[in-house]
DNA sequence: TACATAAGTCAATATGGTTGATATAAATCA
DNA sequence: TGATTTATATCAACCATATTGACTTATGTA
């Protein structure tokens, strides 16, 4: 049988090490970033815009959870720096489709690959069960997601509106 | 042979999935907190006296990281509620050891045992190897952390936001 | 006594977010 | 066609939270 305390401590200890975890994961980046002068705003951006090119700002807006006005200003200093594209619709000639620069895609890839890198070595370093396992919980973790404002993929849960 | 451009997509994935599942994590106290009018900073607060009873002032702002200006409005608003606690050291009457009153054990508790009852519903429904491998991902990351404000490792009990 | 340290406060400033109002172009509806 | 809605883009006012610097008070130490 399984002692109640015992079993709070391993979850508090799992607590911490998520916090932790997390920090390491996300200094890599922020840290390029700032070099750069951007901040996170301008990752998140090209995170996305990365990932789902051609998305329109509207979109985005939905996907960061931000409101417009505070989407503008890093969103224009990207387009100034040439690091995001931003191209009228076809369909709609209102609705600008946002995708990266070949620069701008060399940064998001820089910023990216130093964490595939960090993950890949952790994973490596671990082993193939560790790594499914961690895979096995995380995706359980984000499935609870209740954010509209998540991207649809083939095996996610679709939003509801 | 491993295909690259596959396991980077798979990689890839791995990113999305700790951005949404970190998201998922910190969702449920960041809720919470906010209902009672309370922000991140003040959860901080709660987290690093609840787990390091007696700590000075100027010790939990090394904690934080923050400016003891930014950490003195919260930390007041704790006080006043009656959460936190603070009473002149006996070998050094200038310093004031921090402690969590009932009250503020108890917001605490609820705070974090929300995290902790959905931590341990992940791990149960994916079982103990998937939860070991994640512990051992997530261990082999958080140990790559370089922060100055860590405390000594024997206790090694750290903040959850 | 003179200086240093811990805590607390006040002021000025910076940043990054918010809402509201408005403008423009493009699409759509009656 | 004219009226309305939608997508994008600004401007302005405001607010929260952080910063640094200067200062006070109480206490400890050389």
């Amino acid at each position: 049988m399984v002692d109640i305390n015992q079993q709070d401590e391993r979850l508090n200890a799992a607590l911490e090490l998520f916090y932790y975890a997390y920090r390491v994961f996300t200094a890599q980046p922020d840290a390029l970033l700032a070099e750069r002068g951007w901040a996170r705003v301008h990752h998140r951006v090209l995170y996305f815009v990365g990932r789902e090119p051609g998305l329109s700002v509207n979109t985005l807006i939905a996907r960061l959870g931000v409101s417009k006005q505070a989407l503008h200003g890093p969103l224009r200093d990207l387009q100034e720096a040439g690091l995001v594209l931003a191209t009228p619709s076809a369909q709609d000639k209102r609705v600008r489709c946002l995708s990266l620069s070949a620069a701008g895609a060399a940064l998001e890839e820089e910023i990216s690959s130093g964490q595939r890198a960090l993950l890949a070595g952790i994973f490596s370093e671990c082993g193939v069960p560790a790594a499914q396992g961690w895979q096995a919980v995380m995706g359980a973790l984000a499935q609870l997601d209740h954010s509209v404002n998540r991207r649809p993929a083939e095996q996610d849960i679709q939003p509801i509106l």
